[in-house]
DNA sequence: TATTTCATTGAACAGCGTTCAATAAATTTA
DNA sequence: TAAATTTATTGAACGCTGTTCAATGAAATA
């Protein structure tokens, strides 16, 4: 049993090279830069072995991407211990969520580029079933329902509505990355405000 | 010259039957099935010969997808001849240009998978520069300006704003493409509705 | 020690975008 | 009309991709 241990861990640690290996290539080059070649020459293996550890390079990918998501939608519910008005909970969360979306915007792109059943499952917004963005959602609902004193139903597509409008600010903000700092913020701050002023109308 | 002409006639039709092909791949399978020995054996050529009347792929690809979206934009603009409120006419608008959008979703995810400097030309939202979606936007503008009394500045602003936020639904109704009609009419509705509330209270 | 299991590899398959020298066809020139 | 030149078209190749598989080598089990 204790070898049996050892194995998986080392099994583990060879399928962590791997991942890390693809890892560097991402943050490098780019999601569109990995190749199953060029992983194994990092790694100083034969490219058939990264089929002994992983199925595919989809699957590899995918996990990285899961991974990098988990990150990116925690940065919403890390503003709740703050003693501040809903509303203000709600900017300063989504204010967290576009910061840290900024900075790992590789995700967004194979979202995009990969709509397949298997990444919806943790992907969905609009979905009622179980994912990582799910999450994200809920959070925004009962910080909106302590908001206003709207119908539960109601809330959650106006959470919704709220989640899509972010998201847009995001691609494009991704898309046209060459954007002065300043007038990036600025349109933040912009749609902050408007969100704001919104749920406060609502 | 009329020789010429016809040769240059003559040109454009080999030309077309190259984007003919590319356009028929794409909407049948989508945008990553093209490639240039399928778009060849369609017309009945060797592969090569695309070469003769393209650059490469992505000239071919580009072309399309700046066809595609003009046609887009453009139902930004297909509402003004009725009359209308300001505010209803932009939800006219607005409405039309998520509709046509959900009917091309290849050039969202075009967008995505490649953010050249090229494809910023003329798909740029926020930066100065001439672009199809700059011409949305000013529409967008005067609208908004005839609807408000803000300032000529601010409603630059808010008119990106409302564009991106409009842009994240559209995103994710192409992602979660198998959503039931009726929740993304709704979420359409919620939408507009939300945005036409918001220039209210502007 | 013999046997079975597992890790690792080289070679191959089928596809990709692209280039290029060689051929065939059409145009222009003499 | 015949020769020279331009143009259209192709087959073959280069280097890349994801993936599979039979063959090795090494380690664990019997």
């Amino acid at each position: 049993m204790s070898k049996e241990n050892l194995k998986e861990r080392e099994i583990a640690e060879r399928k962590q090279m791997i991942l890390d290996a693809a890892k560097e290539i991402i943050s490098l080059n780019g999601l569109e830069d990995v190749s199953i070649r060029k992983i194994a020459k990092k790694i100083g293996y034969s490219p058939a072995i990264v089929y002994h550890y992983f199925q595919s390079k989809e699957e590899i990918i995918g996990i990285l991407m899961q991974e990098g998501y988990r990150k990116i939608v925690q940065g919403v519910s890390s503003v709740e211990n703050k003693n501040l008005e809903p509303v203000e909970k709600i900017r300063g969360s989504l204010a967290n969520y576009i910061r840290i979306a900024l900075d790992n915007p590789e995700y967004y792109k194979y979202i995009m580029l990969n709509n397949s059943e298997n990444i919806l499952k943790h992907t969905s917004v609009l979905f009622k079933g179980a994912s990582l963005e799910r999450e994200a959602i809920s959070k925004l609902c009962i910080l909106l329902q302590s908001a206003t004193n709207i119908s539960l139903q109601d809330v959650e597509i106006k959470a919704q509505i709220i989640w899509t409008s972010t998201y847009g600010l995001i691609i494009r903000l991704i898309i046209e990355s060459e954007l002065p700092i300043s007038q990036k913020d600025e349109l933040i701050e912009q749609h902050l405000t408007l969100i704001t002023k919104l749920i406060k109308n609502l």
